[in-house]
DNA sequence: CAAAAACCTGACCAACTGGTCTGGTTTTTG
DNA sequence: CAAAAACCAGACCAGTTGGTCAGGTTTTTG
């Protein structure tokens, strides 16, 4: 029973493919998915081009495994906001967690930035439909606390697209940031960042910053 | 002279080239530049393949040329804003141009958003540095704002970086957006997006919105 | 402890693709 | 109007790369 509930494998496959996908992360990140080469990856991961295709059907199926467990993280504390919640509490700390995975994992928002430009060619209906309702349903609980008066008039879309768009940027456009900065952002650094931009956004649609995220 | 001057070239030469540059911006924004096929910028510019490559010496080549052209879209008005302007009318005006090169170019876009994300391994050094030195003026005048009072203190950079993340995602992610909304997004969407983008950031660091914006 | 399952890997290959070569035709130019 | 320059395009090729195969070894299991 213990066994079938921990959830710590440490069998050699498990051990392998999460050195595979942690590779491939890497990879796809910098070379994109036709850019990456199977043998790359393996190098990475210091394994046999073969064994790669082992463990994974085909590069298809790795990059398809990869994005699955990218997806997951797209789940936060803002997924069960209600409408008694407080707007400023709610969003900062979304803003918060958004900035946290992309300092965290900067390569596995990059995949998803790359599907996405690229026409997400390989998001499966079900992630589609999945996040669709998710939006909906987020949309309809910031037009509660527009009419319940606790947030002040916005299209809720606009502001979940902003939320994503500069929380992303940080981890997506890095390369041009650290260009631009003359180095790479630290852990201080993106703790500023952070407050600068639940500041901004709260600010921009009329919030009050909770005293915690100042 | 009129001749020299005037930039109109039809010849066969010019006609080809521009055919093929718009065909190779929707290839490579959608298949990024491993992904994409030389034979399939031919099939789209209605030119067999080796007329490519006649006209541009390698696939290479072309990318490269193509890139230069997008990167000549980072102008704007904001490059020769001065201490004595504006601010809440600068700021305004820059996130509109951003917005309309998000609307009518985002293939462009795209191809830039790719470049930055595999690291910029195709951006010149010489842009590199233009872009590191428009950066720090742009920064400077921010400064002198803040100190003379015009505009509340916020850190330069994150304003910028926020500026440009949320406007080019209209470009980047409207696959993403597309699919949220349930359609593409129209002009007046996009007018729409661009006032809410404007009042979110203005009043995000404490400037009124100009009314030709509001 | 044997047999089954899981794991490992070098050799190999078929398909694809950027790019060349050659021999044209059309357009421009002096 | 001739010759040079620009343009056109089919045939072809060499390098790359995802993926297979066959024959192993190691680990697990009943």
């Amino acid at each position: 029973m213990s066994d079938s509930l921990s959830k710590k494998d440490d069998s050699i496959g498990a051990i392998n493919r999460a050195k595979i996908l942690t590779a491939a992360e890497k990879e796809f990140a910098i070379h994109g998915f036709k850019g990456t080469r199977v043998q790359k990856i393996a190098d990475r991961a210091e394994l046999p081009k073969t064994n790669i295709l082992y463990y994974f059907k085909s590069k298809d199926g790795l990059y398809l495994a990869l994005l699955q467990e990218i997806l997951s993280l797209w789940n936060s504390s803002f997924d069960n906001a209600k409408a008694q919640d407080d707007p400023a509490q709610v969003l900062a700390a979304y803003i918060a967690d958004k900035m946290e995975i992309s300092r965290c994992r900067p390569d596995a928002s990059k995949i998803f930035a790359l599907e996405i430009i690229n026409g997400a060619p390989n998001l499966s209906s079900f992630f589609k439909d999945q996040h669709s309702n998710w939006m909906n349903s987020r949309v309809a609980v910031i037009r509660q606390w527009i009419e319940l008066g606790k947030l002040p008039d916005i299209d809720p879309h606009y502001l979940l697209f902003n939320i994503w768009a500069s929380s992303q940027h940080y981890a997506d456009f890095s390369a041009q940031i650290t260009e631009l900065k003359g180095h790479e952002m630290d852990q201080s650094e993106f703790a500023n960042a952070t407050k600068s931009l639940i500041k901004l956004i709260l600010q921009g649609c009329g919030l009050t910053v909770p005293h915690e995220y100042k």
